[in-house]
DNA sequence: AAAGAAACGGAGTCGACTCTCCGAATGTAA
DNA sequence: TTACATTCGGAGAGTCGACTCCGTTTCTTT
């Protein structure tokens, strides 16, 4: 009984089942969201009940490993989008690829919202400020991006665009309308629109877009 | 026992429970989305568990309920919206307005897409189409909008911003950034970006906000 | 190809949640 | 104030899903 980490194991149909229970989790949770039964998944998976939990010891250990595999993901997204020919292209190459990794995945921001209460102090996300405010520097400091927009301010447009992918398959071939004209307001320009308040710090956007606290009730 | 309509019972208590319970739900479906136990509901609203289902024959009852006061709520929202003095202060009014509107309500789009499921036939939202054309092509008229979006391109729109109110509460004084920029990124410009691809039927973007089908599976 | 270790399947247990039922309590109308 | 209709509360029946257990099957190694 290896159940820690059967992606190591020496069995070749343990792994095999691992990686399918993973691929139907991204889609199970996707249609369904990361409460659906995790025997649906078995069946899904074509697999026993059983061998779901001896491969994630429960629901979270799931959730964490699809998390972390998607904070895998993005990381090796971010350096074709940091080298970009010019600091624009980084900026496009970000709210494109990001959007689209987000909207092909509409279960990743349950995750991360579960993610936060499973374990608080596991913020890997964190490590990707720097990255970030790279692009924004970059981009304003050749003049092509508006100045007062910040990394935040592009970190969070992406999880706006990436929310379309909670419109299902069909938004596919749709949401880049919305991208370009994003885009177009992101452009430095002579008639500057100043933009209201304060950026915000990127700890308080991860602890935000991680949705720790209780969601903003209706107050009537 | 009149449990089908108790706003109109002629009883004191039943008619503030019913208020009670649609105040907790709304807070109750916010912060755990809309799958939250009823008892707790009951608990909320310091009423015992029969009376919930005095009042709602079930969840998909208090979910039917929601949506259509929701639909209500937005209706009441469209004279103020169209009679903007300029075609571009009604388009800045609807973004802001009813983003902000979908921001504090965060259990919305989950119960649009159930309303989906419970009644696919029953679709008030058809209704809204007229209004937002209405804006647009007055603001494109008046030469202030670009001529190449759509009513259904700010309907999306909106759903983004309105989305930031997954992030909870904090996001509240923070979203109005990404609004300037969006709306900078509509401004008719001299240097226009074409938008991709092609307008969507508002039809299509209602089914597609309601996300009947399969959400957007990961392809790998 | 034989043996042992590892993984598998799925029936079964346990807990949580939905919804019902009815005696008790409350509001209304005369 | 009395009488009655309506609503209330909460215990409990029924259902569903999470997770366990163990006899069986499948790898791997020699």
């Amino acid at each position: 009984m290896k159940c820690v980490n059967p992606t190591a194991s020496t069995r070749r149909d343990a792994r095999r089942n691992h990686e399918r229970l993973l691929a139907e989790a991204r889609r199970l949770f996707s249609e369904r969201g990361i409460e659906a039964p995790l025997d649906e998944l078995a069946v899904r998976a074509g697999v026993g009940a059983g061998t779901v939990y001896r491969h994630f010891a429960n629901r979270d250990a799931l959730v964490r490993e699809l998390y972390d595999i998607g904070v895998g993901e993005l990381r090796d997204l971010v350096p074709e989008i940091s080298s970009a020919e010019t600091g624009w292209q980084s900026v496009e190459l970000y709210l494109e690829r990001v959007a689209e990794w987000l909207g092909e995945r509409p279960y990743v921001p349950a995750v991360m919202r579960r993610m936060a209460e499973i374990d608080p102090g596991h913020r890997p996300g964190i490590g990707f400020e720097d990255a970030v405010n790279g692009i924004v520097d970059r981009a304003r400091a050749e003049g092509s991006l508006r100045p007062d927009v910040t990394g935040v301010d592009l970190a969070v447009l992406v999880d706006m665009l990436g929310s379309l992918g909670q419109y299902g398959g069909a938004y596919l071939p749709y949401w880049r309308r919305q991208l370009a004209i994003v885009l177009d307001g992101l452009r430095a320009r002579p008639d500057p629109t100043a933009l209201p308040g304060a950026g915000l710090a990127f700890e308080a956007f991860h602890d935000m877009s991680h949705a720790k606290g209780p969601r903003s009730p209706v107050m009537d």
